[in-house]
DNA sequence: TACGTAACCGGAAACGCTCCCGGAAATACC
DNA sequence: GGTATTTCCGGGAGCGTTTCCGGTTACGTA
């Protein structure tokens, strides 16, 4: 059982003292090349590594970058990765932590990540989340905060996002253009700002093209296949059944494929299906199945990017909100027109 | 921008000492309950946050687990969500990241995770880490590592796996039990220990069924859908070409079974295919892929578990070796046989 | 009354590091 | 040769916390 070397075992080999140490390891310039020299030297041999405990303790940050997400699936996991590429690059650690959706745990994990001191968040918040006073205390420190995926709109910070009303509209005027005239959507939880901006898209092509709403082609359910699946049932029983369906999420959209394909109905003829995301899988499935793709990996990138800025100049007042957009992605569950 | 209390503020406050007040927090035997309320009390007007970053640096230890993994699709974070579950349970926080199959990466993230004092390393390896000094440096400080998924035979610590060779064994018997007299499999990269586990299961099974082993079907190809699509592509070509094919992942499985398809054979009745993991995809596509499905969430839980055992019992002697079975899930890409 | 003992609390060092400040030596300048 | 300037280095405080080691009080007991 080893003990790690300090700056002090370095300064005791060599008869000098540890600032002399610290200032020759970060290449001062107060400091002889010579001296230089046989400090590194002498670190190389002791293998010395600084205890990154110390130093965070001493300077009150830790390059760190708390990272906090719902889940860990294909959209956010994706975007994490970008988040990492820049972080990593930029020195930075990042620590994720799942919420599962579930606030008490946001919350534990925000208060964890306040206690042992990360420079900041980059946060996508559960869906159950409706207070954000965990967040509003780190705002308070002085420290930055990024939303991204699903911002936060009680709270001025800096966001990344999808252009969600955009993509919603696309989805749907691509079923409108596609000859569907009775288009339902399975819409997300209610106060899901990500859910009522595609809605909002959704309403808005419907609009445009003079189609009236129907309350009951709208239906409100978890992010969740099992809850589309019984959702598209329900809908499929009414005598005049939509004939296309846009889920603002590919597994909700896969819920409704299984809907679908149980009542002996087919796509793209008998009904028209779209979804959100654009995850490999839907290329995979029989038939292939039209969505909505979010440059998932450049969102992680830029909210890094933002947040890493932010750290570097003081000034928390701008709030940048950088839209990324949607791209319509056809395939055959929705191509009726072979044009 | 509130500056963070600290346990000084309380002692001021009350005109008492920090020793006391430390002590009070942490509910000592030696302080009169008066004190203890009094300090409780304050704690909460300063809305007190004890520091971690100086209770970690000055304990040397930070109730910290680092988990490295490849990569964070379906198998491994189920399995990191399963270390989650018990971590924080525990008072643990999990700090997870990605070595992208990439040993650079991966030896970069375990410094780094050395240098901010994790309690130890919970860890899959990439593909490509062949040395292992990074990790016994580790062990060398006394922390405890355990390993998963992917074992590191060259490391002695306890380590949370599948049967992997059963699975082979079941997925291949499987094949065997069908009817498919030439069965091929792709196995991942040769140096790779789960990779070789599975083969043995293969050929083991062909053994006891007194079927040769013919080395043109043992191709070795990047755990990639990709380079599986390629080498399914080639297979087919042969005059001879198997009639089953048993991917030692799944997403091997999916680029077989486009190569399959694209080649106008039918599964099961012209060719056989199994995979290996039992993502959800699998009964998605057309058409259902059996899969050999491994307990990923508890083998999470599981590794989490020896983690901790061994973080509080001092004894890093005895090397737990924990070997979870699989399970064979049958969907139509097999079943031939209609018993 | 005198002493022992518990109950409670304060002082201070220590963890490894950074950085300010000041001092000594060496060099430069007039 | 004397002063100013540069170059290099050491001393020491301090970050927030824990914990050891005492010290003070209050009580009980002989």
């Amino acid at each position: 059982m080893k003990k790690q070397a300090t700056i002090k075992d370095i300064a005791n080999r060599l008869n000098i003292s540890i600032s002399t140490v610290s200032r020759a390891l970060k290449n001062a310039p107060d400091v002889s090349t010579e001296t230089k020299n046989a400090v590194l030297q002498v670190a190389q041999e002791l293998s010395y590594q600084p205890n990154r405990l110390a130093v965070s303790f001493r300077m009150k940050h830790t390059y760190t970058i708390g990272v906090i997400v719902p889940n860990l699936d294909y959209v956010l996991s994706t975007m994490v990765k970008g988040i990492d590429e820049v972080a990593l690059e930029a020195g930075y650690t990042v620590i994720v932590c799942q919420s599962n959706e579930s606030f008490g745990r946001e919350v534990l994990n925000t208060t964890r990540m306040l206690q042992s001191l990360v420079d900041g968040l980059i946060i996508s918040v559960s869906s159950e989340t409706k207070t954000f006073d965990h967040i509003k205390t780190f705002q308070e420190r002085g420290l930055p905060i990024v939303a991204f995926d699903r911002i936060i709109p009680e709270i001025i910070a800096p966001n990344v996002i999808l252009d969600n009303e955009k993509g919603g509209y696309l989805a749907t005027a691509h079923l409108i253009e596609q000859g569907y005239k009775n288009i339902a959507i399975l819409a997300g939880p209610k106060n899901l700002g990500i859910s009522n901006a595609r809605m909002d898209g959704y309403l808005k092509a419907l609009k445009e093209n003079k189609m009236k709403v129907d309350a009951k082609n709208i239906i409100h359910c978890d992010f969740n296949q099992d809850y589309a699946y019984f959702a598209t049932v329900e809908l499929l029983k009414s005598p005049n059944r939509p004939d296309a369906i846009f889920t603002i999420s590919d597994r909700m959209a896969i819920g409704a494929m299984i809907a679908i394909k149980e009542k002996g109905l087919t796509m793209p003829t008998d009904i028209g299906l779209i979804g959100f995301n654009n995850e490999p899988m839907l290329s995979l499935v029989t038939p292939t199945i039209s969505s909505i793709e979010q440059p998932l990996f450049d969102m992680g990138k830029m909210a890094a990017k933002i947040f890493i800025e932010r750290l570097h100049s003081e000034e928390n007042s701008t709030v940048i909100s950088e839209i990324l957009k949607p791209k319509l992605i056809i395939r055959e569950s929705s191509k009726r027109k072979m044009n």
